[in-house]
DNA sequence: TTAAAGGTAGGAAAGATTTCGTACGAAACA
DNA sequence: TGTTTCGTACGAAATCTTTCCTACCTTTAA
């Protein structure tokens, strides 16, 4: 079930069109829109002020903060992307599985895009964990 | 009808709210509404006609099924929770970590939702499979 | 030096999702 | 029987998200 304790965090909600934004800005770092809105429309069309506005908006929200001392204004993602997963992965397991990392590795196991290698990559890394 | 336009295929893609509903029926199995409702007023204030309202919605889309022999209609989710899950579980790891569920993976190994106990049950399995 | 190209800002429309008011029928019960 | 309680149906409002139009400014290139 989805609860939110955090009293001052700022849970970073991202909606599902920023969260394309975000995965563009986490792969090519600071960015202008216009290098966005290209990779975006490498997938889906999508219209130049659409992305900025997005990006506006995503920067009032606080989730991108914005270089503006050239006109072409460059933008940053405020969190660091992996404090970001966290949180979402976190409320994925949250709402899918109670809670239970344990459930999610489970699910893992079983699915198809975990790949032999992956498997042994996580054996080695168990063993690593478990000897220290 | 004009909801989905993929033919056969159905993606389950439930929203925020839909989710809720959802996991209430995993976890209750099949209910009135008058039960989910309630279920989901332990955690968040909702009125029963929204939720009544909501899982009708669901039914037209075809994410649940109702049984309205009696007059409290009785609601099935439609499709099995595992085929939903790995669905979601699918698009998570393709929009969080590329398609790589072996990077998931390595993220949960350092996770605060993953205890000592979730650890060692994944290395049984591993041993198990291994042996296999 | 002017036209074209490319940039930002902001508002409003379009779409999707969520919430709830109202109407009305069936059951429970005083 | 009459009234209260509990149920469904449906429309529409409220809200959130996404898209794009228009205005206007700056840079670039002819």
């Amino acid at each position: 079930m989805e609860r939110n304790h955090q009293k001052n965090i700022k849970p970073i909600e991202p909606t599902k069109a920023e969260l394309e934004i975000l995965q563009v800005l986490w792969e090519q770092g600071p960015s202008t829109v216009r290098l966005v809105n290209d990779k975006l429309n490498e997938f889906r069309e999508v219209n130049y002020t659409s992305t900025l506005k997005l990006m506006q908006i995503m920067a009032e929200k606080g989730i991108l903060t914005r270089d503006e001392s050239q006109m072409k204004h460059v933008y940053h993602v405020a969190e660091k992307e992996q404090t970001t997963k966290d949180f979402l992965l976190d409320r994925f397991i949250d709402t899918m599985y109670n809670g239970s990392a344990g459930r999610l590795m489970m699910q893992l196991m079983g699915n198809k895009k975990t790949s032999k290698a992956d498997l042994e990559a996580i054996k080695t890394l168990l063993t690593q964990l478990e000897e220290k």
